[in-house]
DNA sequence: ACCTTGTGAGACGTAGTGTCTCAAACTATA
DNA sequence: TATAGTTTGAGACACTACGTCTCACAAGGT
């Protein structure tokens, strides 16, 4: 909608957009996140964001027509970009990442996001990218610490990654999202003692 | 609302319900299920019921008088009455149950009703009582496969069912709720493989 | 100062919601 | 079969929400 091309101050943050335009983004991404922790992505509609924003009703149908982009938008930003180093050794790796997640399941205000995530994504194709992106994203530590492993030789080069992160990530979403049950550090030890152990006795 | 208290006719299937009520009742709880199957559960609202069931509008509003209640009644009766016998080994039973869970994820009908139901567990708390209880009645093979093997002796006194539940299952869901990839059989093999091993080294 | 563009307020028709009433249909029993 | 007690379906009703549109105004850029 936008059509300014030339970026004459190479300006500290913001993109080349009218700040006015960015204001309405930010409150709406702010208010959305709002809404969806207080009642569930149900209580997100044009209307009730448009209130919770303290801006027009039209404005808000403007920039996101569906009620799902919505919630793209409030996703729209939660990249990880943690930069990654391994400590030379696969448990040490894998305790660290299992535990960064543990605490983003724990304590993260965007979990109740998340879940409105996927209990949409199941039916609508777009949400279900963005649920993968996030996913992937989230579990992107695992994944490079299985990777570097394999490149120490740690790990089998046929290890398959997609699986161990399943099962390495997987009870922590069936106790945090399904049984509702804590996230307590001996649960993470375990699984990760558990998966050490059947890999170094395989080798 | 229904006084009849006595039985005449100890009849076939049906409580002491009015024939008219148990015939809207089960009208429902089919619309209901094709309704979240087709398009999710925002899709289901009273007067969607009422055309998809052919009842009308006021009799839903009656006997489900918020949205939710709809969702619940048709859960109400997926209790998986499965009479269960260990075949002496923990593997075995551990594979049989996993399997039986793997297949009912991926084939059942039900797995959309159910996301529908995670999604709006995390703010309901009857929801979440009902998802409680499913997933209970769910992983309850798995819990006898496991207490079993601990009467056997093939266990430890101390295990943590609750979280080697969570280990089990936990990689299933994580597969087909998040990363929207196939149960197949590699996959579940192993699940159950490397829990095997890890408890077999340890013993 | 100028022109451009996003915004907010509100009008508008449409569609859905939740409640209510009432005649008709159904059920169990005498 | 007749009768009394229930449930149902159809529709009326006020209300709220939706999605689109217009237009004056304010805020941005140059």
């Amino acid at each position: 909608m936008s059509h300014r091309r030339p970026v004459h101050h190479p300006t500290t943050s913001s993109d080349d957009v009218d700040p006015r335009v960015a204001r309405t983004r930010q409150a709406v991404r702010v208010a959305v996140r709002r809404l969806v922790q207080r009642a569930g992505f149900e209580a997100v509609s044009h209307q009730q964001v448009a209130t919770e924003a303290g801006i027009g009703r039209a404005t808000v149908y403007r920039h996101w027509p569906k009620r799902t982009d919505l919630l793209l938008h409030a996703l729209a930003d939660v990249e990880a970009p943690h930069d990654w180093r391994s400590s030379g050794d696969l448990a040490t790796d894998l305790a660290r990442e299992l535990e960064r997640l543990q605490r983003t399941m724990s304590s993260s205000p965007l979990v109740p996001e998340l879940i409105a995530l996927i209990g949409r994504a199941e039916w609508n194709p777009e949400l279900r990218e963005t649920q993968t992106e996030l996913l992937a994203s989230g579990t992107a530590g695992l994944r490079r610490a299985l990777e570097t492993a394999i490149e120490r030789g740690e790990l089998p080069a046929d290890h398959d990654l997609d699986t161990t992160i399943a099962r390495l990530a997987g009870p922590l979403f069936y106790r945090r999202v399904l049984a509702h049950a804590p996230l307590d550090d001996a649960f993470v030890t375990k699984i990760i003692t558990g998966y050490i152990d059947e890999v170094s006795t395989s080798a």
